[in-house]
DNA sequence: ATGTGC
């Protein structure tokens, strides 16, 4: 679109101001090159969001923006249930809690070399991947009700994983104020041959080395150095979330009307916090949180199981966890006065900054580890969250390099055998069960996360640390 | 993202 719509509010911060039926302005966090790129489908979208009820401060879209449901995808919205503030089914998206956690492995790039093939063999079988893919793991109702309350912290009482682990997840590995009872028969049911699954799309799991350090200091209290190796995961509440989230978007658009809300687009549906349909979703959606935490940590577990057997010597320790598709409660300085706020963040992460009583008390100094993955192929990043991010976003960050053409554009560009050639030709090693799915996750089909994670830093959303790129890569 | 449309 054309920046000179916007009001410059720096290199990086562009601002449309409130017009119409908009309550607060819409700001775009970017470089001038990727708001030139960016559709103008966001500019709308994020000023459609600025039209809710009890909405504070501004509407935000983030460097890696693009066109969602109802709210861009990159976007981050906070309300006021003191000022009939809603909550939105289409502000958090479809994959509730999708995140990505990263851990340490201790060995370097030279330990995997001379293991890479069976490595990329053995996690390709222990993790399932794919669309529609089951686990081992089938849990029936008492235990999925067990599991929607307790997430991670539940999966490391049922042997998957460390209870170390749980300091260095969101929430301490399980989101309170979760009602699986607010969750349907159906979604339960979807879910319940899904856990300790990757999914399809963008999910993945990397097994990635670090190339680049930016930040010594951060690094070092992170646990990161040059030359090591690395695995991420990526994926969120499978099946469950999903059903949710079709769920709920309908009841709200249903509702809308009969709770006086008069929405710009019908796929801003939402309701008022303080409604029975409003806490009935919050209830649903952080059980659904809390199944992405247990999924992410089964999967941990999973993953720890190959490298016990192919890399002994690795300890997989983990660095942190954090989701990008919550409505979460924070409180937040306003006007020099701390509120209670609703943040919705759909496509990007919480990035909590130095001294957040939320981190624990070995990151608290440095703040927050701000997970980025890249597309197949390509970099990944790691930031920290900053202070000034608080004022500028509700402390939220990019969420990776955002889509730049659509799934069905680059099944007719890209072929996914030549592009597993291509890689391989290259040291990385993809195995998926999908090779159109492949195809549609072509590293040219997504923008340049690399301009996209600038910008973010640039912007003071969260500091650069350090980059990984990919050696392995499990992709659904 | 997703039993890749109910």
């Amino acid at each position: 679109m054309d920046p000179n719509r916007f009001t410059r509010l720096s290199d990086t911060a562009w601002q449309l101001e409130p017009t119409g039926k908009m309550r607060v302005p819409a700001i775009i966090y970017a470089s001038e090159a990727l708001i030139s790129e960016m559709d103008d489908k966001v500019a709308e979208q994020a000023c459609n969001v600025a039209t809710l009820p009890g909405i504070v401060q501004a509407s935000y879209a983030m460097p890696d923006a693009h066109w969602g449901y109802g709210f861009p995808i990159g976007g981050v919205a906070a309300f006021d249930a003191d000022e009939g503030g809603v909550v939105s089914a289409g502000g958090v998206g479809f994959d509730v809690s999708c995140g990505v956690r990263t851990l340490h492995t201790g060995l370097t790039r030279e330990c995997i070399e001379p293991v890479k093939p069976a490595l990329a063999d053995a996690l390709f079988d222990a993790v399932p991947a794919g669309m529609g893919s089951t686990g081992r793991i089938h849990l029936r109702d008492q235990q999925m009700t067990r599991m929607l309350a307790g997430g991670a912290a539940w999966a490391v009482e049922q042997g998957y994983g460390e209870a170390a682990d749980l300091d260095r997840i969101e929430e301490h590995g399980r989101m309170s104020g979760a009602e699986p009872q607010a969750v349907s028969e159906h979604a339960r049911k979807r879910q319940r041959n899904e856990m300790g699954t990757l999914g399809s799309g963008n999910h993945y799991l990397e097994v990635q080395h670090i190339t680049q350090i930016y930040d010594p200091r951060v690094a070092d209290v992170f646990g990161l150095t040059e030359g090591q190796v690395v695995v991420s995961i990526h994926c969120g509440s499978r099946g469950l979330g999903h059903q949710i989230g079709t769920e709920f978007l309908r009841e709200m658009a249903v509702s809308a009307t009969r709770h006086g809300i008069d929405l710009p687009d019908r796929e801003l549906a939402c309701a008022p916090i303080r409604s029975e349909l409003g806490q009935r979703y919050l209830g649903a959606m952080r059980s659904a949180i809390n199944c992405a935490l247990a999924n992410r940590q089964i999967i941990t577990h999973l993953t720890r199981g190959v490298f016990a057997k192919v890399l002994p010597e690795a300890r997989l320790d983990l660095l942190y966890d954090v989701s990008h598709n919550t409505c979460k409660v924070e409180t937040h300085g306003i006007d020099g006065q701390p509120r209670e706020l609703y943040v919705h963040r759909k496509g990007a992460t919480r990035a909590f900054g130095p001294g957040h009583p939320e981190l624990p008390v070995s990151l608290r100094d440095v703040g927050q580890p701000v997970l980025i993955g890249g597309s197949m192929g390509t970099a990944s990043y790691i930031l920290a969250g900053t202070n000034e991010g608080e004022r500028l976003s509700f402390n939220s960050a990019c969420h990776g390099a955002g889509r730049a053409m659509s799934r069905h554009q680059a099944t007719r560009q890209w072929r996914g055998r030549a592009l597993v050639d291509e890689l391989a030709a290259r040291g990385i090693l993809i195995r998926s069960p999908s090779l159109r799915g492949v195809a549609e996750e072509a590293p040219g089909a997504y923008k340049d996360v690399s301009q996209v994670v600038q910008a973010t830093h640039d912007a003071g959303l969260a500091r650069l640390v350090a980059r990984v790129e990919p050696l392995v890569c499990v992709k659904g």
